[in-house]
DNA sequence: GCGAAAATTGACTTATACGTAAAAGTCAAT
DNA sequence: ATTGACTTTTACGTATAAGTCAATTTTCGC
């Protein structure tokens, strides 16, 4: 098989831009082989591609998000390094569980904005 | 009582600047009261800063936290803008429960790093 | 009513995450 | 060899959401 994508495709496929998908490649997330000058994007490239999108929707920064991608890459070797990078999940961790507050209690205001809503439509409606 | 805040009680409090709270009253999403120049912030001015401070983290931009406030406030009076506003709003649901999702996927792959980070970690420990 | 501390304003700067334009290269098909 | 669709690189531009700085007021404690 051996199959590959064209950056186009992927961004097709993800919804974002080429300038993007080269931004990334720039930003050192991802490292697509290249035929000639063109890249090719193997499926490994794609995965990876949908875990920096996903971070990015979280609202991570690029370089938090380099930072969970090279663990698997070239996981450090040194001691100090490593509590560093444990240190930085465990902060993570706490901010990933806050915004998972932050998203329920909106969620439920949001149900509030619609009731809103649909109230002020019925008075409109009996209204006229 | 009649309580009210500083803006320096609520930078404190909150962690944000002075020029963050005053940025948000520019940007229209709250308005304390004065005495002079002075800002005086009652209890409703510090939970609607909690709120925004909530839609920030969630990745919410200045204008769409203005325009969930600005339903509370002064609901629209036009069917037209009701269903507009009730279409954003279904948008921003989806939207919050795709970052649950990915906030949940995130969670698992930071325990994932943790994990490799403790192998690592157990592997030197065993070779020195 | 005075002086330090706090608050205000405006103008300018910053960082992130791309967008955009220009000019040239690639490649398959005709 | 040319067309057309796609891709590349370089370089500069832009929007958002504040931060920084400096020059004034304003307020508070005594």
């Amino acid at each position: 098989m051996d199959k590959f994508y064209t950056i186009t495709e992927l961004t097709r496929e993800f919804g974002v831009s080429t300038r993007t998908l080269r931004f990334y490649e720039d930003e050192g997330l991802i490292n697509p082989e290249r035929r000639g000058r063109t890249r090719l994007f193997r499926p490994a490239d794609r995965r990876l591609i949908q875990e920096i999108l996903r971070g990015r929707r979280i609202g991570f920064t690029i370089a938090e998000i380099r930072d969970i991608i090279r663990v698997y890459k070239d996981p450090p070797g040194e001691v100090g390094q490593l509590e560093m990078l444990m240190a930085k999940v465990s902060e993570k961790r706490d901010e990933l569980r806050q915004k998972r507050r932050d998203i329920e209690e909106t969620l439920a205001e949001l149900d509030n904005v619609e009731e809103a809503c649909l109230t002020r439509l019925a008075e409109i409606g009996v209204g006229t």
